[in-house]
DNA sequence: GGGACGCTGTATCTTATGTTACGTATTTTG
DNA sequence: CAAAATACGTAACATAAGATACAGCGTCCC
């Protein structure tokens, strides 16, 4: 049963030519409001032409394009008056993704449950002064979190680095770490032997550890300062990081805020740079 | 402080003249729908003649009639963009990372909403059947889903390579490049003109690419075989990737799906190794 | 009660929007 | 590899949309 437009797109867009392919995901991406501009915008928004435009509303099935977009306004009419249908229909997706994206959303939720906002900000504020260096480091899976946390941190303070390559090669980083330094370690099953050893030794050397881990605990906690445990268990043969992603994020935003608070002359001059 | 055309019309609807008033009011009864429909419509809907619309468009303070109908497009797509401001969950707790956990949560609700089950599993068995290669590739803060991308799909098919560095390496790589090749690029605002070039070129090679982008598209969009577009907006000082970081994941769990039935030798192999 | 002002609608005009026809490029098929 | 079919864009066209000018009407004030 098909109820909605957006549910006719997507049903037919396999079956249609490149051109009126981009505009249905143009149309797709921000929902209903390019249907509702001039078909010149549309073409534009899309990168395609005009004709392209009304070819791909008359395979939809419609004669014309005001026909087209009475049916959209119509359709957000229905939507506007009853908000309640828009919080999850049950029965809109019941696919392979769903039962993915459901239990993904449950782990961010469970995640945070056990995550207090104190243990949050205290994480950030540990990452904000500028006491020492910041280093960042993932496991075989894990690692793109740590480059993506470095990313941004990097961009908001100096000294932050991301320890990349061969474990020989993070082991010759150790002599710039000490006490004034922090680690952050990405680490989920299965744990590996050579993050361990790293983290112990970095410990040995009193650098403070924040550990990313999931909910069984990576050994590493022993030697955090601070530990993290995200949910990873999905309906898939592999973990999902995606809990411990949005932790990534959350800190982030909270170390930017804590700066921006701080009158940290560095944000300030990257906003004029930008 | 007045924001929206609502407020606005309320604001001065004691000062209109009878014609007008009748205009606002069946505005605001079906805000903001009869707004965006022509002047005649909104002229018999109201009961007045079309110049009285015009009028009353002119005393709220707009050029024109067009100029009006954007406003409430811009002001509609705002609010259609954050559901989560409509939704409102008293049970969330208070703390910081709350509001940011929430519209992350709603980020990936929408991000899937808009993305069929039947465009994910078409994704993943143009990942999945084993013609040619496939390259991964990120902007600068979305390399690192690449990464994840590739550490994965790299386990249980070969040929898959992640590039790195710069663009002048990435380059290069188009020899290898043809029609039977996929390439998976994550791109968001603000979009990299080294990523376009590369997209382009590779497009001109026959390879088929897989566009991550925000819901605004990046201009990539133009050359893309299938395009997911994610919901980024959080209340942050960045974007968030969170969402197109679970349809990677997705992705991710449907390709190993499609691989395991059909009962690659690779993923047994793999299986004996664990 | 008469005159002036302001509001509204009809009719006309202008603009720009949607539509169509046609030639070129691209892909598919034999 | 050739030929057919399909898809796409440019440009001309028709139409419908928004804008304007003007006259009628009601209302308020003097």
């Amino acid at each position: 049963m098909i109820s909605s437009i957006a549910e006719l797109i997507s049903d037919r867009i396999g079956t249609m030519p490149a051109g009126e392919r981009r505009a249905a995901q143009t149309l797709i991406a921000n929902y209903p409001l390019t249907g509702l501009k001039t078909v010149a915008e549309f073409s534009a928004a899309a990168g395609v032409s005009s004709p392209t435009i009304l070819r791909f509303v008359a395979r939809l099935g419609f004669q014309n394009y005001p026909e087209f977009q009475s049916a959209l306004q119509d359709e957000l009419a229905a939507q506007l008056q009853s908000p309640a249908s828009r919080t999850l229909d049950p029965s809109s997706s019941g696919g392979a993704a769903s039962p993915m994206l459901e239990a993904t959303l449950d782990n961010m939720r469970e995640t945070f449950r056990h995550l207090s906002d104190k243990q949050l900000a205290d994480i950030a504020t540990r990452l904000a002064e500028r006491r020492g260096k910041t280093f960042l480091i993932g496991g075989r899976f894990t690692d793109p979190l740590a480059r993506y946390m470095a990313a941004h941190l990097a961009i908001i303070q100096p000294d932050v680095y991301h320890l990349a390559g061969q474990e020989s090669i993070w082991r010759d980083r150790l002599i710039d770490m000490g006490k004034r330094d922090v680690l952050v370690i990405f680490d989920i099953r299965r744990y590996q032997e050579s993050l361990i050893r790293f983290a112990e030794k970095a410990h040995e050397r009193g650098v403070q550890i924040v550990l990313f881990t999931d909910q069984w605990l990576s050994p590493i906690a022993r030697f955090a300062r601070h530990v993290i445990a995200g949910r990873t268990a999905v309906p898939s043969a592999w973990d999902s990081s995606a809990a411990l992603f949005v932790v990534a994020e959350t800190l982030i935003g909270a170390v930017t805020r804590q700066l921006e608070a701080a009158g940290a002359k560095r944000i300030r001059d990257l906003e004029s740079l930008r």
